[in-house]
DNA sequence: CGAACGATTAGCT
DNA sequence: GCTAATCGTTCGA
């Protein structure tokens, strides 16, 4: 109990490759301010990928992909929803993980209240939408994922992961870096 | 300086 | 399945 209690609450290592950091997260936990869950489904992001915000080089909205490995991306898409990412890599290279959706476990209540809906499956099943149940804007960009108000914590060992092509992208639609916990009820969408 | 375009979602057909 | 909503970022002229 206390070997798998440990493992439960080790940290998350942010050093890989983009694609290693969104296969590795499939199980972990993520809280902001004790709200959150365990994170299902992930979507990684690199330098030399046409599909990647940080494909054309720094620019004012994707500092934070250059900045250290282990801090917060946060952007807002279509004018309207905040999105999380997690720097992996090394410092300068631009590669992140977008965390798309996630099993409410922790403070539920908050995130149906921000949410305005009920369905715990519905909840966060988006990066959108798990934006708007943690109350994530451009505050937290380039925030650090060790401190408050962050807290994540790596999955247990044993997390069966699917993989396939990611969402909503029009460039690289091939590449499969979309990953998630096999069998979750709580994707975003299915895996083919 | 203007215009096109999203790493999306909710709501309607 | 299709589309409006909504606005900051990016890129071409």
């Amino acid at each position: 109990m206390i070997e798998k209690t440990a493992r439960a609450l080790r940290p998350v290592d942010f050093a890989g490759d983009a694609q290693v950091v969104a296969r590795r997260l499939i199980g972990a936990t993520l809280l902001v301010d004790g709200v959150g869950g365990i994170i299902v489904e992930t979507e990684a992001y690199d330098r030399e990928d046409p599909a990647s915000h940080s494909f054309s080089g720094p620019t004012v909205r994707n500092q934070a992909m250059f900045g250290p490995p282990g801090r917060a991306y946060v952007y807002r898409s279509y004018g309207i929803h905040w999105c999380l990412n997690f720097v992996c890599r090394e410092e300068g290279h631009g590669a992140g993980v977008l965390i798309r959706a996630f099993e409410p476990t922790a403070g539920i209540a908050r995130m149906r209240a921000m949410r305005g809906l009920d369905d715990l499956r519905l909840l966060c099943s988006g990066p959108g939408k798990l934006g708007q149940a943690l109350s994530i804007t451009s505050n937290l960009n380039g925030c650090r994922l060790d401190r408050q108000p962050f807290r994540v914590l790596a999955a247990p060992a044993g997390v069966e992961v699917v993989a396939g092509p990611r969402i909503g992208i029009s460039r690289a639609m091939e590449v499969p870096w979309r990953f998630g916990l096999a069998g979750s009820r709580f994707l975003s969408a299915r895996f083919g």
